[in-house]
DNA sequence: CTATAAATATACCATTTGGTATAAAACAAA
DNA sequence: TTTGTTTTATACCAAATGGTATATTTATAG
């Protein structure tokens, strides 16, 4: 577990960069603002980096990384499918706070920023997407199985409407600076949750 | 309603940028691109606008204009509150087709591109979505008083919770190229409005 | 047709952009 | 300590950036 010097400094570009490409954007975050922020220079980013865009897809992975962390951490602390769906949309009443240090929801904000503009980049966060997607429909599948949720439930699709719920939430709490948005649609979901997706008998 | 030569270039060169600065964001726009879409030179852009961050206003103003119009034809359709609002979501279920050739949605793409980058026209969005939730509210209140919604219905929370969902499935549609996101998420939505929000008796 | 004003094109500006070749330094093994 | 190898700093590059002063064209009014 010994880090090669390469491989320290690697890690704190890719750390001290990533709020910032998450906050700005792709063509927004300039190499002189990304030497500034690490004190380094241009020699250490391109020794250790290909290109600009090597380091935004690096970036993009560590904040992603960060939120899939804190969502799993919260949902591991329940023990049925209902439950542990029920604290993920916790997590995301709390998301607002959370985001602000790392400028926002890196899907969100390099999802819009890169369509139509950086291929690579839209590519990860689509299967970024997908891979969350996923993750809810199993554990939807699990609640199906249990008998905690309704058989007839398209797992999938309310897996996606569940995300997509979240990230317009994200998106109006963010932009208009206030958490209420994001509180009052995560009440909303779930109330959905335990009234149309639970199986009461 | 004779317009001026400057009037009338004012206006082209708006609406062909318009789109260009949605797909792109601010940053990402350059002059040299405004110049080679208009095929007219600094000179004439710099005769008509201040400069760049003005014309970027414009050009969200003019985008916003056109989808607030289709949004209003769709909904005059509809002679009661409930109609309209069903109405809404119907225009959006169409929407991803409708905003391709414009890039998007301008209230999701400058809402994301100019928080952290640009505050004029990070305020434009602002206002621009407090006036959209304003008349969807307005619309919930009729039919609270015209006895087709809930009594109880807290407009504009109903409000903002709609227009949120609409965002989140706009911004789901768009990044993964895929339209059934916005439908699905409008279905639930109808849902939403037919059984929680309608009064039935 | 002419004089004046409005609108656009041209040529330029300093600064910044992403990126690179190479020199200097820091490191590791002998 | 010496050698060879990583790693980082320096100095530079051509191209592009947003913006401007001025010349030229185009339109308008007398």
């Amino acid at each position: 577990m010994t880090l090669t010097k390469s491989e320290r400094t690697s890690r704190f570009i890719i750390e001290t960069t990533a709020p910032i490409f998450n906050r700005n954007g792709y063509a927004a975050t300039s190499m002189s603002a990304i030497t500034e922020a690490t004190g380094l220079t241009k020699g250490a980013i391109y020794g250790n980096f290909k290109n600009k865009e090597e380091l935004a897809i690096e970036a993009f992975r560590c904040n992603v990384k960060r939120v899939l962390q804190q969502v799993r951490e919260y949902q591991e602390k329940g023990s049925t499918p209902l439950q542990k769906l029920l604290l993920i949309v916790d997590f995301y009443s709390k998301y607002s706070d959370f985001s602000r240090e790392m400028g926002g929801c890196p899907i969100l904000n390099i999802g819009v920023d890169s369509n139509h503009q950086n291929e690579k980049l839209l590519h990860r966060v689509r299967s970024i997407i997908r891979k969350i997607e996923r993750s809810l429909a199993d554990i939807i599948e699990e609640g199906k199985s249990n008998g905690e949720l309704k058989k007839d439930l398209d797992a999938s699709e309310s897996a996606r409407q569940m995300f997509s719920m979240i990230e317009g939430a994200i998106f109006m709490s963010l932009t208009m600076d206030d958490s209420s948005y994001i509180n009052s649609t995560m009440d909303m979901l779930k109330h959905i949750i335990r009234t149309e997706w639970h199986n009461a008998q």
